[in-house]
DNA sequence: GCTTGTTTAAAACAACTGTTTAAATTATGC
DNA sequence: GCATAATTTAAACAGTTGTTTTAAACAAGC
């Protein structure tokens, strides 16, 4: 039909746009690159997302999970809380390497593409911030700075293993996921001085 | 003289593509930018440094501090040496953000630069690495994936609140650089579950 | 079978990319 | 002071960029 056939055409170019801007950058990646890895016409990407900052900003509404986020509620206990945000961004850096990479690359540059990552992740952070400070507040945590701490967890969470920049140091297996986040939340936890369990 | 004057164009066109390499990406960054930036002629930068690639493995040989680093100890105490990294790549980030950008970027996607990178900063991350083995091994430190660990530390070093994105959540003020280095030490050791002191 | 609107393809578009050239300017050695 | 070298300039180079155009292929309704 051609419904699907034009949908599979968006999800190969979404795919292939995925996987380029995560290794080459937005900057570095030509459409002509992006239509030769999906195998369609150079032309497909003005037709069907409006140009090449369109199909940027598609990326984001197509991969990134922000449903779930909203139906979590913002006055849970604050260690339950954090540990949430460590579980779900280590799952999602886990199952998209490539997303957490190009999101990454924006933030590090001042993008004027970050808007669209804003809208999407902002909510998220502001939620593990509130319940940083909460915990502290609450004796739970024990730091002097929010900000340097909050910092701190976040590049903890949002740095990775995958970078081939780092395989020539790292040695060992990472296939146990659950391992993994248990290692993180450990990590963090004892980094805020968690005082509890 | 032709010294001076020879260097002070290298200089203001190292600057500036370091500014702009930053900000925009070495891909998003263009040569005319870079040269209008610093006020001088498109053909210096072929001139000097000997095309686009070359300024920017030039960049890393201007303002990365490496001689420090052969002049200290592999063998002191991890403790020591693991305080000693944070101080000095805080120090570092604190006083050269576009550089820390700029690595940031690389290491995100994979570049054909990374090289130039490795070569400068590699052998800190090595050492930095050991010293956390180390350290386990001695009783020290406490967790169970010293690759999840030192990417952990890599991360909390490397992550930094300079960036534009983080602007809108941070609100406390950052002058004071020793309890800034004091704030990173605790909850990296923290982090590491270091018994002592 | 013809017309309609939609989707694809190849070619072309102007603008911009990094780099080089050839001439002009400046500095250097003696 | 002059010949020589080094530096700077403006113009041009060929190749690539994102995007658009024109025409062809396609499916659906009648």
């Amino acid at each position: 039909m051609t419904m699907t056939d034009e949908t599979d055409i968006k999800t190969k170019i979404l795919l292939s746009a995925k996987k380029l801007f995560a290794v080459q950058g937005f900057d570095g990646t030509t459409i002509r690159q992006i239509c030769e890895e999906a195998g369609v016409n150079i032309a497909m990407v003005s037709y069907h997302f409006g140009g090449k900052d369109n199909l940027f900003g598609a990326l984001f509404e197509a991969f990134i999970p922000n449903a779930q986020l909203s139906s979590v509620d913002p006055n849970m206990p604050p260690v339950i809380g954090v540990k949430l945000v460590i579980r779900e961004v280590t799952l999602y850096r886990l199952s998209d390497p490539q997303m957490i990479s190009i999101i990454q690359q924006e933030i590090s540059m001042n993008s004027p593409r970050i808007q669209k990552i804003r809208e999407h992740v902002m909510p998220m952070w502001r939620l593990l911030r509130k319940w940083i400070a909460e915990g502290r507040e609450h004796g739970l945590f024990q730091f002097r700075s929010l900000d340097t701490a909050f910092m701190s967890v976040a590049g903890t969470l949002l740095f990775h293993r995958h970078q081939e920049y780092w395989k020539v140091l790292l040695e060992e297996d990472t296939s146990d996921v659950e391992a993994t986040i248990e290692d993180m939340t450990e990590y963090i936890l004892h980094g805020l001085q968690y005082s509890g369990e």
